[in-house]
DNA sequence: AAAGCGGGGCG
DNA sequence: CGCCCAGCTTT
C-alpha cells in the first residue's frame, strides 16, 4: 500500500470504511513485523508498572528507560513501597532519566492511589488527568495500556503517523485536524493499536524528515550547555552524593556564579527537592527531616 | 500561548 | 554541533 493513496483517498473521499481497514491492516502488519516487542511494561497487566512506565517515557527515549525501569521496578515494587520510600532514595533511583521532577511527582501519585484510591489504578482517563504528574497524554496512554480503554489522544509518534501519512502536503497542521482521524481508525483492541502506532512513528524518524516540524505544536528545545537544567542536575547529583550542601561551595566546584546556583537551589527547594536550614546548608529533603 | 525542566544518543 | 525524546506544570 502506498502512503500517497491514503493521502489521496482521504482527501478526495474522506474518512470511508475501506480507509480506516486498509490503514488498520498497514499499521497492523508492520507492528507484526518491526514492533518493537522486547519492553517489559508491554509484558504485565500490572498497573503499577504500567504507570511508572508512562511516566519514565515522558520525553525519555525507550532505551534509556529499558535500562532504569526495571532497577527502579526491584527497588519500589509497588505503590506501597514508593509511597513509604524516602524521597532521597526515589531520586537516587531515577538519576540518569532526567527530568527530576517526574521522580517527585511519581512519588506523590503512589501516596495518592494508595491513600485516596485504596492502592487502585483509576480507569478513566478524566480522572488520571488530575492526578500528580499526570497530563492528557498519560492520562490517556495509561488508559489504554493497563485497561484496554477506547481513548482518543495525540502524543508525538501517534501526532507524526497520522501527519505523515495524511498530511503530507501541509506545511501547518493542528492537533485538531488530526484527533477526527484518530478517533475513526480506533479499533477495539486500543492497547495493541497505540503500541503500534507509536512503534511506526519512531521508525518514521529514520526514513522521512520529521513530520512534526510541520505542526503547529512543534517546538525547538534551547541548547542544555549552560543552561539552568544542567546546573539543576549537577547540584542534584552531588547533593545525592554528599546528601547537603552549599551554594558557594557547588558554584565553585562547577566554576558557577555564586548567586546564579543559590537561585537555582531556592527554586529547587520551593520544588521541593532540598530543605534549607538557618545555617545556610541544603539538605535533601526526606521524611525526617519534614516532620522535624 | 509560552517558558522551564535532563541527559544522553545519534547523524 | 543540532536534533530529538510515549509531556507536565506553571505563569
Amino acid at each position: 500500500m502506498l502512503v500517497t493513496d491514503l493521502r489521496t483517498r482521504f482527501r478526495e473521499e474522506g474518512i470511508t470504511p475501506s480507509l480506516v481497514a486498509d490503514f488498520q491492516r498497514h499499521v497492523m502488519e508492520f507492528y507484526a513485523a518491526k514492533g518493537r516487542h522486547d519492553m517489559e511494561w508491554r509484558h504485565t497487566s500490572d498497573p503499577y508498572k504500567i504507570v511508572v512506565s508512562e511516566i519514565m517515557l515522558q520525553q525519555t527515549q525507550v532505551p534509556r528507560v529499558a535500562v532504569i525501569f526495571p532497577k527502579f521496578i526491584e527497588r519500589f515494587p509497588d505503590f506501597i513501597a514508593l509511597a513509604k520510600a524516602e524521597q532521597t532514595d526515589v531520586l537516587a533511583a531515577w538519576q540518569g532519566m532526567g527530568y527530576n521532577r517526574r521522580a517527585l511527582n511519581l512519588q506523590k501519585l503512589a501516596g495518592v492511589i494508595v491513600n485516596e484510591y485504596n492502592g487502585t489504578v483509576p480507569e478513566d482517563p478524566l480522572v488520571l488527568k488530575n492526578l500528580p504528574g499526570i497530563g492528557p497524554a498519560t492520562s490517556c496512554s495509561i488508559a489504554a495500556f493497563a485497561f484496554n480503554r477506547p481513548v482518543v489522544f495525540i502524543e508525538t509518534n501517534i501526532r507524526r503517523v497520522f501527519i505523515h501519512y495524511f498530511f503530507e502536503d501541509d506545511q501547518v497542521v493542528d492537533d485538531r485536524e488530526l484527533l477526527p482521524l484518530v478517533a475513526a481508525m480506533l479499533p477495539e483492541y486500543s492497547r495493541e493499536w497505540y503500541w503500534a502506532l507509536m512503534d511506526l512513528g519512531t521508525a518514521l524518524k529514520a526514513s522521512v524528515q520529521n513530520p512534526n516540524q510541520r505542526s503547529r505544536h512543534y517546538t525547538k528545545q534551547k541548547t542544555f550547555e549552560g543552561s539552568d537544567r544542567k546546573i539543576r542536575g549537577n547540584v542534584l547529583k552531588k547533593m545525592l552524593e554528599q546528601k547537603n550542601g552549599d551554594p558557594e561551595m557547588f558554584a565553585k566546584e562547577m566554576t558557577e556564579d555564586p548567586s546564579r546556583v543559590r537561585r537555582i537551589m531556592d527554586k529547587m527547594t520551593a520544588e521541593g527537592f532540598f530543605v534549607r536550614e538557618e545555617t545556610g546548608t541544603y539538605r535533601l529533603s526526606d521524611k525526617k527531616r519534614r516532620e522535624e
